[in-house]
DNA sequence: CTGAAAGCGCTTACAG
DNA sequence: CTGAAAGCGCTTACAG
């Protein structure tokens, strides 16, 4: 068998530099098993000074554990969408992966058909799977032995995790800085309604409006700035009054303003605009929105499915604060 | 040694259905190798009708095939950008990696500093880097033996194929609406200097300008919409009579309309801007621009790295084209 | 043309 | 607590 002379280091190079065999340098490295003190230090420390990251590919040989991360992105048809979002999770998992020598995949996750888990999940290959924009549903295919080694950007279930941006007090504080500012006709702009996570935003408008004794006004947008656009002109054509619009993302919400200044209604003056997200061109365009750390959540799931704990780990939710800008 | 039972086929599933070893097996679907005609019919039905896909982490052991295909993303400083670019690029990869059981890592390649190319290379998990925005200098490090397992978005080099729009053809494009629709005095903002593939942009404008008997304007900008906006600020100070704007970008032409809109400039009655990459927000914001065909290209760089040929393949060119809309 | 054997880098029962 | 051995799924010389 002939191949390159690999110059990378080995966890037998480990073993011989801290005088054990490469068994017992196995067990130190995993930090369980009986191992003296002594051998496991010398094994700390050679392992250090070799910079030694376990090889995954044999690793995913004998143990559960593989050499990939997949992403799986709920999508309405068999096509997966990719936005600038996904790209964000992708590349965020993808970084923080890589030191460990482990890659990451993306697949689409059709709502309707054969759920693709059960496949990935038995799949030597695929150390885990981030969810994004899981519903209840896909959820129900995850059996209790996939504990630790799936986790979901979006909602969780009972054997599942979920990382997330509080999205219902993120939207709140937006609504409410809208009604503070005196906004009295209020519209929100939502997204596709499969998707559990803009409930929580539907949500979060319906119970502030209704706390400041004013009435819900809902139109149906999909994420898109085009759908922005669109909805505002069903807004004006049924509330011609309106004085707000509160935008379920930031694209949204520039798709509003766009609208509106369109057809000469000043922002924020006559109709204030608030997005959701804080997306990178946010800044610029001078959106006030909410903020949404779509890095710090990905690696955070990435993070949990790279440890495949046994247990199933916490639910971490990530604060969502007011950003003021212009446009409201 | 105790693992969970996998479901997954492996090869010696598609040998017994074929009934032959392994050996022959693993020949026939190498489709190298002597192999009796009937034997790889065999093996070909087989594999397909068990829907096998080699575990590439075991392939990897014995191969200089990976498990992983690295993003190496050429950055001026150590932290890796990233932007919506190279999150489609990333994206397109992933999916594209994903049905092989490959997946995708992603890691910076500083401007200055040790190359981390060798030590890719020499890793038996990583099947090849695609590099993006690389300059020759970084390039320098290819050595011959990674001929077919590098390939390059942007410029290539003897050894390394490279896979990229057409720039010079497209900028030339999107300069030449300008000049044909009675535009003079044509300013272009540019992006950073390091970057090889941003001096075509700037070449074809230097050409298709002079050619129209015109005068080059040339201002510095950095890619972000930002830098648009100071760029043409910069601009009007210095030419007030500028009729039109090109930008290396849609970003910063985004930026370039929002500076001109605050000014009360008209676009594009007192001045056109074009920009280049028809991202997916500039069929919303009305920009006239040139193709990039970001997710076809990455796929093609991503597809050579697959397949790692041993001869270096032919350079891709993508077409750019020019977009009318409505901003020149 | 074909199969048995060795070996890639790990982990994990199994004996000491 | 420790090491020798087996085995994961492949590929590739090596003998037939």
């Amino acid at each position: 068998v002939a191949r390159a002379a690999s110059t990378t280091v080995t966890i037998v190079d480990v073993a011989r530099r801290a005088g054990v065999s490469k068994s017992t340098a196995s067990r130190a490295l995993a930090g369980e098993g009986r191992v003296s003190p002594g051998a496991l230090e010398r094994v700390a420390r050679a392992a250090v000074e070799l910079s030694f990251v376990p090889n995954p590919a044999a690793r995913a040989l004998v143990t559960t554990r593989g050499t990939r991360l997949v992403v799986g992105v709920v999508s309405p048809g068999p096509t997966l969408a990719v936005d600038a979002y996904l790209g964000r999770v992708i590349s965020a998992a993808a970084s923080l992966c890589e030191p460990e020598r482990i890659g990451v995949g993306l697949q689409a996750f059709p709502l309707t058909g054969p759920n693709p888990l059960p496949a990935l999940m038995s799949d030597p290959t695929v150390q885990g799977v981030v969810l994004v924009n899981t519903t209840e549903a896909l959820l129900q295919a995850v059996q209790p032995d996939f504990a630790g080694r799936v986790v979901s950007i979006g909602i969780g279930s009972v054997f599942v995790p979920s990382v997330d941006v509080d999205n219902g007090a993120g939207s709140a504080a937006v609504v409410r800085h809208l009604v503070k500012s005196g906004r009295r006709r209020i519209v929100m702009i939502t997204g596709p309604h499969w998707l559990p996570c803009a409930r929580r935003s539907v949500r979060a408008y319906t119970d502030v409006v209704r706390a400041a004794g004013l009435t819900t006004r809902i139109v149906r947008g999909d994420f898109t700035a085009e759908s922005g656009r669109i909805a505002t002109m069903a807004a004006l054509r049924r509330w011609p009054d309106l004085d707000a619009v509160v935008a379920i993302c930031d694209a949204t919400a520039l798709g509003a303003i766009a609208e509106l200044r369109s057809r000469s209604i000043a922002v924020p003056s006559d109709v204030a605009v608030v997005g959701f997200d804080d997306i990178p061109f946010a800044e610029f365009a001078g959106l006030t929105t909410a903020t949404h750390p779509v890095e710090r959540i990905a690696e955070a799931a990435t993070r949990a499915v790279l440890e495949s704990r046994p247990r199933r780990p916490d639910d971490i939710v990530f604060s969502s604060d007011l950003v003021l800008r212009q446009s409201a």
